[in-house]
DNA sequence: GGTAACTGGGTTTTT
DNA sequence: CCCAGTTACC
């Protein structure tokens, strides 16, 4: 349960850090709120849509909802929040906790992510739905390597144009399903590249759902269609929809068109139904989603209310001038307005190179601290993981402590993957996918040697003394005695009882970590740490499936508990900030190809979500936000060439929007001196574990 | 025939 | 830095 919620360290943006976007004093749920959120708060049962600007206190709006439905008797467990982050789900039920009044048991109340609620659903309804009891779930990189294994098996002799790459087919067939379109479609409008391939990608797409289903494995996507298709069966999906009286989904402009069948479904005639949303916050159009689905459903609901909100409670008016200014036009019309008075113009800072806006970030990151914001107050956002390499390279020169979210993360470390895969196997012999992984682990076996040991296991004898031996003939002689040994770790780990069974698991993997990393120790205890958390559990297969579902949202988050005195910059890409907040916000790299990325140029709805992930970032400020632009960017043609070209300016950097920003020419730059004593950023001890 | 070690070309965003 | 294609070795 909530390992973010409890560590009062990990709460980066989160109100409690700092008082902000009103924290509860246990006085009533309607304390404080304006008349808007008021309106809300109080709308009959009908279909209520929410529409609701950045810092607009939304989520207040959202648990004081709840919190009086539960006062006036609705039974928590009848009431169904959905999110699309676990922290937004635990924020959110725990603030409606605290305010529903002390008799009500608001622990009872549901609610998660869309996937991890459809995987508590299907796992309680598997047998109905014809899924196996241990069925697996797939997260993206298994989904990658299925369909490597499946393209590696088609071999499809027109090797003249490269083929996609596993996580681009992926992407490709998550496409099809979430937007309900053909291969040829999807490949036509969003992977014209790919266009050569439209056969054999549908025909693999094929074989991958065939391929799944044989061997039991559920990708993410299937948790939704799994659910929708529970939904629209008759007993179990009246049974599913009537076991709530309201549902309430958070960020409904990020839906796609699965997720909203399945809303539709839980509330056939829209009753009970609360949205809350902002179309000009729709950033997951890559996923398949189209904020359009906010804007539709009002219409398509009759009676529904529809109340809007733009008193904002986070930013100060200076920062707001430039999110209104920013705001794409075509969305709903909301013009923030602060409720907090003060405050300085956003600052444009233009710096000499990118190492130059390295140097100044880090540097006024140092000169808020000297005027008393601590680092955990501030954040350093990018449009993509990597943007920030140099920054971060620049704060640990200076020991200054960052944790990066967004972009790689705990799990997909690849020992983190393998021990995973093994905890798998226990419940799931048959997931294929998670034996190739192991089996590879072993020397001497690649993936040829592997695939050939798969179809050996598939026809094991269960019931003979070593039903792996068919498999194991197939090792090359050096390793059979290290391969038997791993078998039988398996093996024994699935007769011992539950509790005992992580660490059996990890007796398994440990020699095999052991030989095949180098910085074998540093992962061991990552997996030991892995292994007591999965023992803390008491069912193995849903703490599974909540690691594979909700993994540890930055590096370094495993690394247990952090002290309360820790203190650190985040740096988290635009997208995994959503929904938080920070009093001091920092944004580089606002450079035409950067931010906006140069993928999105190509077309008009591109550009436009680019817009609107502008807006979002802006607007994840309180009180500072700093704009960098690196006037000068290296030539990206050849990585060697350390020729730079003059950068073009950000195209969202109109002169409206120039305006109603402060600029500041580039400071002269200093020695990088170490100001903090201790441990470098995590980041810097992962840097090397991924593969 | 297959694995491991090397090299060169291309890199978004996430449940 | 990840992946694919190549080469050297078993």
């Amino acid at each position: 349960m909530g390992g973010i919620l409890s560590d009062p360290g990990l709460g980066p943006g989160t109100p409690a850090g700092y008082g902000g976007e009103r924290m509860f004093d246990g006085g009533g749920w309607d304390e404080g709120l304006d008349d808007a959120q008021l309106e809300a708060v109080l709308a009959d049962d009908g279909p209520l849509v929410v529409v609701a600007g950045a810092g607009t206190g939304k989520t207040r709006t959202l648990t004081a909802r709840v919190a009086r439905l539960l006062e006036r008797g609705t039974p928590p467990e009848r009431i169904l929040l959905l999110t699309f982050t676990r922290r937004a789900a635990d924020d959110m039920l725990t603030q409606a906790a605290a305010l529903a009044a002390r008799r009500v048991d608001a622990r009872r109340l549901r609610g998660g992510t869309f996937h991890a609620v459809a995987h508590q659903l299907i796992a309680g309804a598997a047998e109905a739905l014809g899924l196996p009891t241990g069925f697996s779930v797939l997260d993206p990189g298994d989904a990658a390597d299925l369909m490597d294994l499946l393209r590696d098996e088609q071999r499809l002799a027109d090797a003249e144009v490269r083929t996609p790459r596993p996580a681009t087919l992926v992407d490709i067939y998550s496409r099809c399903v979430n937007t309900r379109r053909s291969v040829a479609e999807v490949l036509a409008v969003d992977f014209p590249w790919c266009q050569p391939h439209t056969d054999p990608v549908a025909q693999l797409c094929r074989a991958y759902v065939a391929r799944k289903r044989q061997h039991g494995q559920l990708d993410f996507d299937d948790l939704l269609l799994y659910w929708r298709a529970a939904l629209a069966d008759e007993h179990i999906g009246s049974h599913m929809a009537s076991m709530f009286d309201h549902v309430l989904v958070d960020e409904y402009q990020d839906v796609n068109a699965l997720q909203v069948d399945i809303v539709r479904s839980l509330c056939p005639d829209g009753r009970g139904l609360t949205v809350v949303g902002d179309d000009a916050q729709a950033v997951y159009g890559f996923r398949g989603s189209d904020p359009r689905h906010l804007t539709d459903l009002a219409a398509s609901l009759p009676g529904a209310t529809v109340v809007t909100l733009e008193g904002s409670f986070r930013s100060l008016q200076p920062i707001l001038d430039l999110a209104n200014e920013v705001r794409p036009g075509g969305c709903a019309p909301v013009v923030l307005q602060g409720r907090r008075s003060g405050g300085r113009r956003p600052v444009l800072v233009r710096c000499h190179d990118a190492p130059g806006e390295a140097r100044a970030v880090a540097q006024r990151i140092l000169a808020a601290h000297v005027q008393g914001r601590p680092l955990r107050h501030q954040a350093v956002l990018v449009r993509a993981a990597h943007h920030s390499d140099l920054i971060e390279l620049e704060l640990s020169a200076r020991r200054i402590p960052y944790r990066k979210y967004g972009g790689l993360r705990f799990v997909e470390a690849a020992h983190v993957k393998d021990y995973v895969a093994a905890v798998r196997l226990l419940d799931n012999p048959a997931d294929d996918i998670a034996w190739f992984r192991i089996l590879r682990l072993h020397e001497g076996i690649g993936p040829a040697r592997a695939k050939a040991m798969l179809g050996a296991l598939h026809l094991m004898d269960a019931a003979a003394a070593q039903p792996w031996a068919g498999a194991v003939a197939l090792a090359p002689a050096k390793t059979r005695v290290a391969l038997t040994a791993t078998f039988e770790a398996l093996a024994a780990a699935r007769r011992d009882r539950p509790g005992a069974r992580p660490a059996a698991v990890l007796r398994a993997v440990r020699p095999l970590v052991q030989t095949r990393y180098t910085d074998a120790s540093s992962r061991l205890v990552d997996l030991e740490r892995l292994a007591a958390a999965a023992e803390a559990t008491d069912d193995l297969a849903a703490w599974l499936a909540e690691v594979t579902l909700d993994p540890p949202a930055s590096t370094g988050e495993l690394a247990g508990p952090p002290h309360l005195d820790e203190d650190y910059v985040v740096i988290s890409t635009v997208h995994s900030a959503k929904g938080l907040e920070w009093p001091v916000v920092h944004l580089p790299h606002l450079v035409d190809g950067t931010f906006p990325s140069d993928m999105a140029l190509g077309s008009a709805a591109g550009l436009d979500e680019e817009r609107r992930l502008f807006y979002v970032a802006t607007t994840r400020a309180r009180d500072q936000l700093s704009l960098y632009v690196p006037l000068r960017m290296p030539h990206h043609r050849r990585a060697r060439d350390d020729r730079h070209s003059l950068a073009p300016a950000s195209r969202f950097l109109t002169a409206d929007v120039l305006g109603v920003l402060d600029i500041e020419e580039l400071t002269p730059a200093r020695p990088a001196a170490p100001v903090f004593s201790g441990r470098a950023a995590v980041r810097v001890d992962l840097d090397r574990l991924w593969h």
